[in-house]
DNA sequence: GCCAACGTTGGC
DNA sequence: GCCAACGTTGGC
């Protein structure tokens, strides 16, 4: 059984449309420096699990189009990058600090956009919701996923 | 650009 | 282990 999950992306980015014109149509979800989210990725998720994908940081916030996740927790390359600017110089390839998964697109959605979101009775325990929240992998339970899905046919 | 909330760092 | 200082997130 599949869990659900929120994943935050600024568009400026990495967008919805990004993602679609991706090769294959889908992305290495690199960048995560919080060990909340990274231990998200390590423990919780697994290949098939949903994902709705979220606009962060940008002019209309909110949720851009369902996607899955279709890869396992491997090292994320860009910490070794001294380039980067996640580059981390206290990772080591040996004990590598942050990891990254692969997301495929389902598809693009309507935006349901944050204001949408929050006046909407249904969704009101969303984790991404809850003041303070700035967790950019969060947990979705069966009851939201769906009434986001409802929403959205909306 | 502002700023509240939160996470991380580092001195002690 | 405490906690103040600092940096980041992210909506507005």
């Amino acid at each position: 059984m599949a869990r659900h999950w929120l994943m935050k992306s600024e568009p400026d980015e990495v967008s919805i449309d990004d993602l679609a014109a991706a090769p294959g149509r889908h992305l290495p979800w690199t960048g995560v420096r919080n060990y909340q989210a990274r231990n998200f990725m390590r423990d919780a998720m697994r290949p098939g699990d949903d994902v709705l994908f979220y606009h962060s940081s940008c002019a209309e916030p909110g949720i851009a189009g369902l996607a899955r996740v279709s890869g396992p927790a491997v090292p994320d390359e860009t910490q070794f990058d001294p380039a980067s600017p996640y580059h981390d110089p206290k990772s080591t390839r040996d004990q590598p600090r942050w990891l990254q998964v692969e997301v495929e697109l389902v598809r693009k959605t309507r935006l349901l956009s944050l204001r949408e979101m929050r006046q909407a009775p249904e969704l009101a325990t969303m984790r991404v919701l809850q003041p303070g929240n700035r967790l950019s992998i969060t947990e979705v339970d069966d009851a939201e996923w769906a009434a986001v899905l409802a929403r959205l046919e909306r």
